[in-house]
DNA sequence: CTAGAACCTGACATGGGTGTCAGAATCAAG
DNA sequence: CTTGATTCTGACACCCATGTCAGGTTCTAG
């Protein structure tokens, strides 16, 4: 498919795409022309980037954990290095912490919205 | 307190501190010379103002959000208007889906954590 | 062949909390 | 009074994913 359907069927722009790309977050084969083609399991790679962006991961780190994923139906490309594997823990647990911030976040918003109600 | 022990008990640098106050989220007493004095109180607030940003609240959100909430032993300043219930219950949902994120991506990382160990 | 839709690259802008620096004033201890 | 630590204001920079625009090329349907 193309970079426009991608984009309709993942909700990210084709700025963001292209971005992607150029971040080697996301491959893509070219038509004689020079315009991308995307293979259908872009979609699902396109979602998975987004929701590590969303986790806080930048570029770089995703790049790096991206091959370590498996895709689709075949396995991962990649084993993830001790280095890796000790940044990822690290991430874990700044995701465990934010998670935990948002939780009580949650609950402020509920005593606010709670409170106007009653 | 002055501002460099609040920053010391909360984690929050000087610059962020005065960055608040600009942003009305906090109010501190003038000494006669023009320093900063804050009341004991401070250091709760500074701690929820940060919660609230890292729920990906915005400074004027937050302005408004916070003289509705009680604060220390006392209730409530304020009562939150039909249109600001309406805001916060957005945001709400939006921490709920950043949240589900968040899990997800917790999960991709252990996979490959786990990949790399087994 | 042609028109219009879709795509290309490159560049500049944006947001918004935070870092940092400069130069001056204040505060507190000796 | 003096000195060093602390604080003040204001300005500029940064990050970095994303928006947007310009000018040109490719694709596709008629």
């Amino acid at each position: 498919m193309r970079i426009g359907e991608l984009a309709r069927r993942t909700g990210v722009s084709e700025r963001s795409l292209r971005y992607y790309e150029k971040q080697g977050l996301l491959a893509a084969e070219r038509t004689p022309g020079g315009h991308r083609e995307y293979a259908e399991v872009a979609v699902d790679r396109v979602i998975r980037i987004q929701e590590l962006y969303a986790a806080g991961l930048c570029s770089s780190k995703i790049a790096e954990l991206l091959p370590c994923m498996r895709e689709g139906d075949g396995g991962p490309s990649a084993v993830a290095t001790p280095k890796l594997v000790a940044e990822l823990t690290a991430e874990r647990a700044r995701i465990d912490r934010t998670i935990a911030d948002l939780l009580r976040s949650r609950d402020t918003l509920d005593e606010v919205i709670d409170a106007a109600r009653g």
